[in-house]
DNA sequence: ATCACTAAAATTGTCGACAATCTGTTGATC
DNA sequence: GATCAACAGATTGTCGACAATTTTAGTGAT
């Protein structure tokens, strides 16, 4: 459990990025400095502290003496992120072919299980497939021992992607069968097969993004 | 002309930057902020905003409470950034292929003739080839059109890569070899072949990560 | 000589105030 | 009535000082 909220301005971003994420301050809306430092109590500077971090997720875009806004989703972005997210994504899981270990492989596949049985269990919950998925995920990724690549998607791309997920409302008939890539994409990983994983990620990712475009009809 | 530097923070951010890039400030060195805000004469206020940019772009890495290090250059996060630089760039050329004009075509075409005619009477001469390289790969990853893309390779990772082509010594016998590579990918792009435009870019690519690798011994 | 603990110095994190810039409104001119 | 200029208000950028933490130096005990 490594709780990497040291200083103020950490447990600040950490909040903020959360509200930002779940849609509590809106899409596109402006961010004042006074106001949200006044409701962090937190001084300016240790707010801009924040902001700085938050404009590194790509969660909000600044202008010179103008300030912070909460960028807005439209489907073109959507479709840019998921082209990039489809690239370093298929990347990771073609690294992990590679570099994973068998028991890394194995937890996996144990996790996959658990999915499983907790999914029958809470069939339309679309909460808990987000977190499984994002673990799934986050597993590959890690597997991949790129430390650069894992930074870009865990840290810098990772929370864009969950404001999507989270504000345009994913659940539906879509669960079970992501979780049939899931279990197909492991088993490529563990056969050693790289070019298969990358190809089942990629096509996994692309039709998780369509189902997000066709929330915007 | 876009010259986005309209705060001091900016001006400041840029001249450590290049600093940086360049090796005047060593690789792995402490960074303290009271002597850089000393010596760019600003307040430690604007120096840290500066430097949290830097850590954006990857070149120095923080740790709270202690302090802020340049990044240290190594073969195996050469290899890392390669990996990633590679998936990108390959998706940009792909990209590219559908996104480009005819117009944007010829001009990089016409750049590549320039860049022909330079280059055989500054035979050796490294840094003209390195600004020509680099102006190439910029115009192919704008004309992705992708504006996350563009913004991740041009304003993330760039200085990045730049930092190890510098410091590592980019010269020698690929110049010319570069330049074949450079001419197939644009023709590739005119043929509108995204498949072999990326596989020709991430060829390119690969070749030039292991040309700088091979600096390491 | 080595290690543990303490104290002091230095560095980073945070704060409140001031300066520079932008935004929106009012009013004058054509 | 429209355009533009000046003004007022608010917001962002920058500064110097204080607080919290880390690092270093020093002291003493084993």
């Amino acid at each position: 459990m490594e709780n990497e909220v040291k200083t103020a301005s950490d447990k600040v971003f950490v909040d903020i990025r959360q509200a930002i994420v779940e849609g509590e301050i809106a899409q596109g809306s402006k961010i004042s400095e006074p106001e949200l430092s006044k409701k962090h109590q937190v001084s300016r500077a240790t707010l801009r502290e924040a902001l700085n971090r938050l404009e590194s997720c790509h969660l909000i875009e600044r202008k010179a003496n103008v300030g912070c806004r909460v960028i807005s989703l439209t489907p073109e972005k959507l479709d840019e992120i998921y082209q990039v997210r489809s690239a370093l994504e298929g990347l990771a899981c073609r690294l992990a072919a590679t570099n994973m270990t068998d028991d890394e492989i194995n937890q996996v596949k144990a996790l996959l299980d658990e999915h499983l049985s907790t999914q029958r269990v809470r069939q339309g919950e679309s909460y808990y497939q987000e977190e499984g998925d994002l673990d799934f995920h986050y597993r590959i990724i890690k597997g991949s021992k790129n430390s650069h690549l894992i930074n870009l998607l865990c840290n810098e791309l990772y929370q864009l992607v969950r404001m999507y997920r989270v504000q345009m409302g994913m659940n539906g008939p879509r669960v079970s069968k992501a979780f049939d890539e899931h279990l197909a994409i492991i088993n490529a990983i563990a056969a050693r097969d790289g070019e298969l994983a990358e190809l089942l990620m990629k096509r996994h990712i692309a039709a998780s993004g369509n189902n997000i475009e066709r929330k915007f009809q």
